[in-house]
DNA sequence: ATTTTTGCCGGGAACGTTTGCGTAAATAAA
DNA sequence: TTTATTTACGCAAACGTTCCCGGCAAAAAT
């Protein structure tokens, strides 16, 4: 079944008028007298007209919408960028239409290829956790194509980039953790890949070192699927929790790592904060609920989405090619709660 | 900056040969002489030509997406009926274009123009806790346009529509409480618009009765925004718990609304389940770490997005009207935790 | 009275693609 | 050899819109 829509066709043929008559009037051209445009919108009111996107798309060689790629619309930090996001693009007149990689390189070739077969002006991309290769990206940006970074940004490529101080974030963790008293802090990071992961890991070590304490490779584990994965944490944490000089903290460097980190803990009837405590980045909106309320780093991810927004419509826009690309860096937010800090505990 | 793709033109010219010629030797026409096609399918290959998407849809007068109309992509079971609706929609070739209501009625109905001027093929949509009036999607429903409801329904349109078993899962969870011992349950509800409200207070209401308890008005409070507001929660919970005969345990119908109240709980340090059991409608990951871990009803939201989504296509690709709508009801899960079981607590 | 300007409108091309129709050359049938 | 058929391709219209280019009146300037 196909929708007839309303044409400016129809309007023409209504009123007597050519089309271009019509879509003068409609534009509002001083070329129209007003009697004509009186009629011409009157009629187009009444049988509710709209203009066809599609051709005007067509014309105009821009579809007015942007592409998001993000791992999982499902982890709270992407939908709430997403939501950042929106707010921007539709107050622009801009459509936005997500694809989920889902962690795989394969889907996020996938996607890109996709939405930029469905026209789109621009792009939204926060790589996966897979993500090494980045010809797909590489590829449309050499011919111009609009790219924007958020969150999971990749050094190689000269676009607009929009990240958290990940540095400052799991520094400011790690030192509350050493402040705390807690002297064996161990690290449950993303994937290598991640320029994320490598930032917090930054951030972790540096704020060690700035303590008096060493830092020790076997006190950093990796999870390839960021956490999505229960398997590879499982994994983990036992790797870190087997071995002599057993952390008594915990730095997670990603919301599932967290989460699925307490569900370890549980399971195994590991106490938190007294037995490990544990620290995340996390952008939940239920850290306070759980059982112990968890200390968290958490990201402005509505602002991330509104910025790296602005910046790509601003590309999209700009007349003549971006030279300069900005490079913006948004605080983090550190809460302390039960999980690394017993004096909270009633 | 535009971003210039490569046309079948620029195939045509390249070649020597006509738009039509490379057209059909594209589409591998018998018409066309193999030598002709391999010429053009490698050149097309080696440039790595695309079709444009905005010229088909313009000729072809259909987009191949499909637009969906929810609350909240956070919500964890709108999220993952996206994710059902995506696997569905991308296996047969269709893209999804996600709207936000963010429970306002006026932005559901702008995002219903929004999607509909943007030559979408059919629509998704869940409807938002305010709307009362269909007028907007009427309009479209009324000239042919495919839609289909799924989880908030309207019963006012004959259209596709795809539920979880509302009244059931409420009536288990009812009857589960009443089995537990607890004898004065509230109900925490959302809209009092919403067909999904309906259905789990008449489940409510219906197990009451067969348990012989009876059913009290003032233990029903309504939150017209689904639980999004705290203070509405918060308002509902102290009309309830200042009554004569104060609920000893308490069914909340919705996701935002089982977490609201666990936080007003949490706040008034109200033991659950020793002052009152709560259990409620949740889709998150997270319940098992909650604490206490919550009971609740599960609904199959992957299988919903599917579902539906194969019902809308279906409508979509269909020749002729359809005449016969179907109505597919998915059944609940009950999870029982210690939010309604203290011999769960250790 | 003639020329110039102004106001108002229509014709037609263009965006990228598909497709019905026409047709030249090549081949087969008469 | 003539006619019929097949093969392989091009032309042009169409989808809905905008916009350049004209054109033709009436009004204004000469």
């Amino acid at each position: 079944m196909k929708f007839e829509a309303v044409t400016i066709k129809d309007i023409a043929k209504a009123l007597g008028l050519s089309t271009s008559t019509v879509s003068r009037a409609l534009r509002d051209s001083y070329e129209i007298s007003p009697e004509t445009k009186k009629k011409v919108l009157e009629y187009s009111e009444k049988i509710n007209y709209r203009p066809n996107p599609i051709a005007l798309s067509l014309k105009e060689k821009r579809s007015r919408s942007i592409g998001i790629i993000v791992c999982e619309i499902a982890n709270s930090f992407f939908s709430q960028t997403i939501n950042g996001i929106e707010s921007i693009a539709y107050d622009k007149g801009y459509n936005v239409i997500i694809a989920q990689s889902h962690e795989s390189y394969e889907r996020e070739v996938l996607n890109v290829q996709y939405l930029a077969s469905r026209s789109i002006d621009g792009l939204l991309v926060s790589v996966s956790s897979e993500t090494q290769d980045l010809e797909h990206l590489r590829h449309l940006h050499e011919r111009g194509f609009p790219i924007v970074f958020f969150d999971r940004v990749v050094n190689e490529m000269q676009t607009h980039k929009v990240i958290v101080d990940n540095f400052k974030g799991a520094y400011d963790a790690t030192r509350h953790l050493v402040e705390s008293g807690y002297k064996n802090i161990a690290a449950l990071a993303g994937s290598e890949y991640l320029s994320i992961t490598k930032e917090r890991l930054d951030g972790y070590r540096k704020a060690l070192e700035d303590s008096g304490l060493s830092y020790r490779e076997d006190q950093v584990q990796y999870c390839l699927h960021g956490g999505m994965l229960y398997d590879e944490v499982e994994n983990s944490l036992n790797n870190l929790l087997t071995q002599p000089g057993k952390p008594d903290a915990i730095l997670a460097s990603a919301d599932k790592l967290t989460t699925n980190c307490m569900r370890y803990f549980k399971k195994r009837k590991i106490r938190i904060p007294d037995d490990v405590a544990l620290i995340g980045f996390s952008n939940l909106d239920l850290t306070d609920l759980l059982s112990p309320s968890l200390s968290v780093v958490r990201q402005p991810a509505f602002e991330m989405g509104q910025l790296s927004t602005e910046l790509l419509i601003q590309q999209i826009e700009s007349k003549r090619p971006v030279q300069s690309f900005e490079h913006r860096i948004l605080p983090p937010q550190l809460f302390i709660r039960e999980s690394t800090d017993k004096s909270l505990i009633d």
